[in-house]
Order: C-alpha cells, then structure tokens, then sequence
DNA sequence: AGGAGCTTGTGAACGTGAGAACAAAATCGG
DNA sequence: CCGATTTTGTTCTCACGTTCACAAGCTCCT
C-alpha cells in the first residue's frame, strides 16, 4: 500500500463525546432496571446483578456503563440511585422534554391516556388533530386542539419531540409541518417511511412489521423442514401468471 | 492449539438457511414498498427505486435480497408482484397467523381496532383480560373474554402469537400462562424485562424507551457544548448525598 | 499490616453488518 | 449479429458490536 488513508492519525480518539448507539438504546432499560431496584430497597448492586435485571449479560453491561464513566466501586458494585442519576443526565430526563401528539385516533388516544407518558422526563403539552369532530374533546385533563396551531404551540411551549399517530396517508406532511415548526426529534407510529432532512432524528415503531419478524422464525420453528423452496422463475419476462394475493391497502 | 473446535470444517456455509437478523428486519419494510408500488401500478421496478421507497441505499437491498434468492434481472430491474410474492413467501404472511391479545386497557383497545391488523396474515383470535369488569365488552366484531379462557382458545385456535398489552405488573405472569400454553411468540408492549426458555421468540416495543433514545440524541443537539460533566464522585463510599429525584414507580 | 477474595474496567479476539466497487447477464439499437 | 447500456448479484474491505479474559483496585479478615 501506497498512501494511508484519510484517517486520523492520533490515539483512538475514544469516549470523544462519542457514545455506541447500541449502547444508548440500552441506557433506558438499565435506567427502568435501577428504579426497581431502589423501588426494592436496594442500595447496592454488582454488575451481574444489574445485568440480570436488565436482560443483558454482565460484561456488555459493565462495557456500556464504562462509556458514561467509571461509577462503579470494584471489589463493590454500583452505588443505585447515584448510578441512576448519573444515567438519567446522560439521557437527558433529568429534565423536562415538551411533546406533542398528532393524530388522535385509537392510538393517540392510548398515549394520551399512557399515565405520566411512561417516564418522567417527558410532558404532553398538546394533542392535536385535523379533524374538527375531534377538537374540543377531553382526554384525562387535556384537551384537543386544531392542528393548525401547531406552529404557535411548538414555539410557545418549546417542544422539541414530536408523536405521530396519525394514519399512513398524511403522515408524511404532518411530518413536515413538524419539521418545520421547530421540531427536532419525531417518534412516528404510523406505516411509512418518513424522509426528515438532516438534523432531525426519527424512530419508528410498527407493530406489522415486529408480528412479522416473529412469524418468519415462527415459520422456521413449526416445520424444521425445508418450505415449498423457489417454486422456480418462470421462463423470462412473462411473469405473474396468478400468484395468490398478499397484502393490500396502502397500509400493508 | 492441539485440538479443532468443534467447528464444521466445509465451506463458509453460506445461506445454509440462514437469512442475517439484520436482513429478516428489513423485509418487511421492502415487503410494503412493493405493495405501495404495486398499488400505484408500477410493474417493475429497480433496486434504486425500490430503495428509495424503502428507505435504505440500493447496495444493502441487493444484498438483502440476493439471501432470498435471485428474484430481479440484470439490465431491468425486479418484477413487483413476483419479488412481492416471494418476500411474503419468505416471511410466511402468506399463511394466516392466529393472534391473542391479553390486557384490554387502552392500548389493548387500540391494537384490538385496529383495521386488519395492520397487514394481512394476521388474525386476531381472541381479546383477553382477567378484569371480570372488562370481559363481555365488545370491541368491534369481538368479545372480551376471560383470560381463564387461555389455554383453551390456544389449542382451539391453533395461536402462536400472543400480544401483551397489560402493565408492568402481570406481564411476566401472563407471559408464562401463554408459554405454557403452547404460544411460542410473544410481542411485549408492557415495561419490563420479560424471560422466556428457549424456543420462545420475544419482542419489544416500549414507548418510553423510544423517547428516551431521542431525548439522549436532542440533548446533545440544543446545547452543542460539554454537559455539566460528571459531577465529581463523592469521597469514597458515603454516596447519595441529596441526587435530585429522578423517575419513580414502577413502571418507569 | 498483609494477604485472600470479589468485582470493576478494559484490551483483544471474534462475529456481524454496511457500503463501495465491479464482473456477469440481460436488453436494445444499429 | 454485435457492441453499448443498464442493472443485478457478489466480493472485498472496513466499521461496529459482542464476548472473553484478566489486570487493577477495593474490602475484609486475620
């Protein structure tokens, strides 16, 4: 080899401020995982205790919390609620995040009502909707309001997350109303893939396709035999003939 | 080293049956592309336009797919009916999955309504709860029947799929009744760390886990700058001196 | 004070996944 | 019939994530 590539020459440059993702997904359950614990009395706990807790094994656990710090006592274990504190700023729910929901059909509905939205650290200031049949009615001690205010609630309240739980169909354009009245991170319930410009984080959550990712291994299981393999390319272009429908409706 | 593992010596055994978890993920997000493509009668179609409408960049839906098989043609692209028939083939939603949900609060309600359940392959078989007060509800064309009922409806019905949408609290109970039952996929919507034997396939979705990813990642947009960096560990071992509260009950 | 016994934090090996790049194969125009 | 063009399927390389294994460090007991 000729020239280095561009990399960086320095030391391994680690915990640059960089923490895995796979790790930050993980941070909430052992976050969930200490509250029982403290919840229990417990005061102390070693990491294969945690690691149980939480569902992981221990080294990938002590590896995680190795990238906030080093927190721990050897020869000891974790100190609980300091450990819990320490998680929570690194998440960030030590303070408050305003969000809204959009859309509020049966899912909306089930959020709105999600007491205390699951965790503290997070706070519904708004449930909006297009449809005026639904603006006005009370869910718990909110009330729903026109989507069209959007844009003023965003900046009064200074949401930074938004929900989706709207249908496929205007989901994409609520998508870019949010974005553009502010919001920076979108939590989207519905059945399509969003493009948001860069800056703007998005997760999704589906149930379709976590019941299809169980029934494709559940498939495997049932049988062990081999299925009906490749029932072979029709000859070269002429295809679909009459192969048995699946799917349909926009939100497939 | 003096002796082998026990590592099979043959080829690198690709696809000995074995599609990457990665991958199997996917599929079902190309699986409703190509429906949406199907549906605005598109024919055919390209691993770029395909990716698009997925969502990910043509290399990894090339690769994706050559594990199913070699379904597209060079020069032209992929057939949509063909490569739609053969996805779902793969997934097994060309089958009929017979699903139970126990825990009609409300989100149970709101996955009970919702239409088809999100995608054909999967039928609702029975709405659960051991509330006395909910059970003979009716919530569209179903009944809510007692969770009693169980063990009777999954051999009846042939159910492999059970939906847990109960709290925190009986989850992991009524997650053993529907093992022991014969249900060998559950997906959890209740906040905890369920444990299952092996053999059972478990899968997650959390809201507040979801929002917590999306705090963490907000968190470090807004500011830009170093956080109020670890706030020095106490001496040694007196800890927890006044740490600002942080979640609380069980369900956090 | 010193050694035994735990438990953390981390270096290194391994496995999986992502993306670039290209050869193979099909169509189409002349 | 042949070459240009298009697009797939696959190989190769790199980055990321997981797990093992062990040295460093703390506590407790003698």
């Amino acid at each position: 080899m000729t020239r280095a590539s561009s990399r960086r020459p320095g030391p391994p440059t680690r915990t640059e401020r960089g923490i895995p993702e796979a790790t930050v997904a993980r941070l909430p359950v052992y976050l969930r995982a200490l509250t029982a614990l403290s919840d229990s009395g417990i005061a102390t706990a070693s990491s294969e205790d945690l690691a149980t807790a939480a569902g992981v094994n221990s080294a990938k656990l002590r590896k995680d919390l190795s990238y906030l710090g080093s927190y721990g006592t050897r020869g000891v274990g974790y100190d609980v609620e300091y450990l819990r504190y320490q998680i929570a700023r690194e998440i960030g729910v030590t303070q408050d995040w305003a969000v809204v929901i959009v859309g509020i059909g049966n899912l909306g509905h089930a959020l709105a009502n999600y007491s205390g939205f699951g965790t503290r650290g997070f706070r519904i200031v708004a449930l909006l909707d297009a449809d005026p049949k639904l603006v006005g009615e009370r869910i718990g001690d909110m009330e729903v309001r026109d989507f069209a205010e959007l844009e003023h609630i965003v900046e009064t309240d200074r949401v930074s997350i938004g929900v989706i739980t709207t249908p496929a169909g205007p989901a994409q354009e609520v998508c870019d109303r949010l974005v553009a009245a502010g919001v920076t991170s979108i939590l989207n319930f519905a059945p399509v893939v969003l493009s948001v410009p860069d800056g703007v984080d998005i997760r999704k959550v589906d149930l379709s396709i976590e019941l299809q990712i169980l029934a494709y291994h559940e498939q495997r299981k049932s049988g062990e035999v081999a299925l009906p393999q490749v029932p072979e390319l029709p000859a070269t272009n002429a295809l679909t003939p009459d192969l048995p429908a699946v799917g349909g409706g926009v939100i497939a």
